[in-house]
Formats: C-alpha cells, structure tokens, sequence
DNA sequence: CCGCACCTCAAACTAATGTTCGGCACCAAT
DNA sequence: ATTGGTGCCGAACATTAGTTTGAGGTGCGG
C-alpha cells in the first residue's frame, strides 16, 4: 500500500464527489459523472486524477469495467459501493457540551472519522451524524464508552424514543427514553432496572434521534 | 405497484444471480454478465426477462444506463446495492440451546426474518448469521432483550473476543468476552462493573464470534 | 391445421463508458 | 533561457453495455 498523500483540492473535490454519488444512487459513478458533478472539461483530467488517487491508495479501479471505482478507506479495505457514510461531529459525554451543536461548528471537530451504517438507514431518515460517546455514563442505557451513537437531527420525538436530550438548567447533554407526561418529561434508562429521572418539560430540549448504536468489536 | 406473481424458474434463476453478483462485487452486474452466469445464450433474453422483472415489482432498471438494476424489497423499496441481508436463525438465551447449532438445523427456526448488516461486515467476515437474544440474561453484556446479534461461525476466538460460549456441562449458551487464561477460560462481561466468571478450558465451546449487535430503536 | 401467447435465439445497432494522445500553460530548479 | 514536472485541455479511439430486430421454437385452445 503506497503511502497517503495529501489530496490536491481538485482530487478531494472528486473524492467527495464519488462519495455523494454513491450515498445518493447507491453505484459508483462514471468518468463522465465525476467530469460533470465537479465541472471539469475533460474526461482526460479525471481520469488522470482518478489513477493518481489509485495510485495514493484512495480508491481502486478495476480496468475496462463501466462504473468500477471502489472507495477505500483508511486500511485500504473497500468501502462497499451504497455504504451510508456517516460523519462522526463530536462526543457526548453527560455534563460537557455537544460539540455539533455548539458555536464552533462541525469543522472544528477533532473527530473527522466517518463511520459506515446500514444503508437502510439513510434512506430512511436521511441526513444523519454521529457521536462518539466518552465515558461510561451512558452504560445505564446500554451504551458503552466508545461506542458510537448514529442520530438523526429532530427537534420532536415522540414517547419511547431514545433522545438526546440536551438538560437546560444543568447544562447536560444524555441518551435517553424520552416519554412526555404532561408538563414533564420522564427520561428512561434503556435498562430497566434502572430508575426514570423526572424534569419539567420547560427544561428539556430535544437535540436529535438515536437510530443506531455501533460497537466495535 | 404491479401485484407480484410467480417467478419462472428462469427468472428466479436471474434474480439469485443478481443478489450473489452483488454481494460479491458491490456493484450490480451488466446484462452481459447476467447472461454469462446464467448460462443464456443471448442478451436479448436477459433483457426480455428483466423487463418482465420490472414490469412484476421485483427490481427497478435506470434505462441507457450501465449497471442500472435495482433490486426492490417486498415492499418496494429499493435494496441498497451491496446491502448485506443476514437470517436471523434462531434465539440465544441461557440455558436454551441454539437452533442454529441443534440437530433440527437451520430450517426449523420459527424466526425467518432477515436483518440488514453494514455492507463492509460480510466482506470483511465472509459468512455470518444472526440470533435474537430472547430475555435480559446477557444484560450485563450491554445486550438487550430482543436485541439481534451477528455472529461470524469459528471454532477459536481470540482474547477480548465477544463469542458464543457454549458449556458444555451446564448446556447454556452465552455471550461474552472470551479470555484464555491457562487451562481455564475467563468469560467477562463487557460490563465491566459485572464480574467474570472461570470455567476450565475444556468445558468451553467458541460457536461463534459476535461482529455485530443491532438494536431496534 | 391455425392462431396465439410465451420464450428463446443470433446478430446487429446505438449509447454509454473507459482510455489514449498530442498539445498547452504554469512554475520551480537549473 | 532551458528543462522537467505537474496539471489541464479537447478530441479521438476502443471497449463495454443497453437496446432493438427478425426469426424461430414450443405448447395450447380453437
């Protein structure tokens, strides 16, 4: 594997251009769609970019096929084609602030990692991100230090859902079953045998949905 | 959406191919490939029948198009290209042997579902199969009632491995962290707030390598 | 037997797509 | 100024792949 170099603004500007491609219709795109989605005038220089990229590790080709180009990610292992690629723009760790949500903004995030979910899910719910969780204080809804929750951005959520919810007063961001019961919220560990926390609903903030929580192992 | 009919064996025979090419490559085949794994001697009935395919709801073609099929669910809706589909073959609890693993095999089990997987799982692992964890028993693993948990089937696992651990003398299945500690084996939950428990080496049996748990939300 | 669906075949045709070629502009080192 | 590397360009070329055409087989109910 050659070694990674970094990318020419016009190789990126492909590269994530290969990437919404195939997020949106699921194959790879062609020489001509990439000439096209990054205004280029000729097929000659994406191609002469793309074997350079090839070159640097960042995708293979596999010669005289239509729409053969595989993404490859840090190892060099293929992405698979359709792959929802979902961003990872932060931690969440009770009592520290959400960095997506925050004033900073996503790009200072320190976490540029892009995680892969099951495809499904981006169809399903569209736009997602994701957040690496930090400590175990999440253990009591079965989410584990390192683990990484995939959300999708919501302002409502409706009972029984797994929220983040973002607590006012205590400045505290949580996962957690969220269930409105009149003029406050019951926030439920996912284990049940742990016990509900009670806050006026005035206090809570929906920040976003949890669909999926990834594990390593 | 045309009402589904009866597949032609030939059909049937277009569509496994399609799903296998696939999985194995990421991207959907050509006519030309189709016709050559299927053994047809000319373009013109791959063509003929994946019209008929189309017209009867089972896949979707983006016409002028390279690799433009589609496969659609029962319910219509386009299968991500590459999406890994794992069957579920039967539940996990302690104390309840494993269908997948019992004399009854796999085409007894009740549960008939399939799961979506994150596509880089099955490249990665090769064959895998899934179980529905039945009761909270493996709570202290992080692993919920009616949780799903894929499982890559090998003989050995490695340390820190979550495994299905299988003793022998107690006929109980379980999922845990597998350490090899000398002549006994350590199974430590992921809960590390659980203890673990010891069991001599040669009453323990690895069935499988947990790769994945997926988790309704 | 006929007509008529249903399926198959071989061969072409067109469009899509990958690949190559010669040339030009820029810039840095010589 | 010259040289060489890099990046870009337009155009042509070669291959791959989608589509069409005309012909021919079955089998089945008239």
């Amino acid at each position: 594997m050659p070694p990674k170099k970094n990318l020419r603004p016009r190789q990126q500007q492909i590269l994530d251009f290969i990437g919404q491609f195939l997020d949106e219709n699921g194959i790879p795109p062609t020489v001509r769609d990439i000439q096209r989605g990054c205004s280029i005038s000729s097929t000659s220089v994406v191609d002469y970019n793309l074997r350079l990229m090839e070159r640097d590790g960042y995708l293979k080709r596999r010669s005289e096929v239509a729409r053969g180009i595989e993404l490859l990610d840090e190892t060099g292992l293929p992405v698979a084609n359709g792959a929802a690629r979902v961003q990872i723009v932060g931690s969440i760790a009770a009592g520290e602030p959400i960095p997506a949500f925050s004033s900073e903004g996503v790009d200072s995030a320190a976490e540029f990692d892009i995680v892969e979910v099951r495809p499904d899910l981006k169809k399903r719910h569209g736009t997602l991100y994701a957040l690496s969780v930090k400590g175990t204080s999440m253990i009591d809804a079965l989410i584990d230090d390192g683990d990484v929750v995939v959300i999708k951005p919501t302002n409502t959520a409706r009972n029984g859902e797994m929220v983040v919810a973002w607590l006012k007063e205590e400045e505290e961001a949580t996962l957690k079953k969220f269930f409105r019961e009149g003029d406050q919220v019951r926030l439920q560990p996912a284990n049940s045998t742990m016990d509900p926390i009670y806050v006026p609903a005035d206090n809570v903030e929906v920040k976003g949905r949890v669909v999926e929580v990834l594990r390593q192992y």
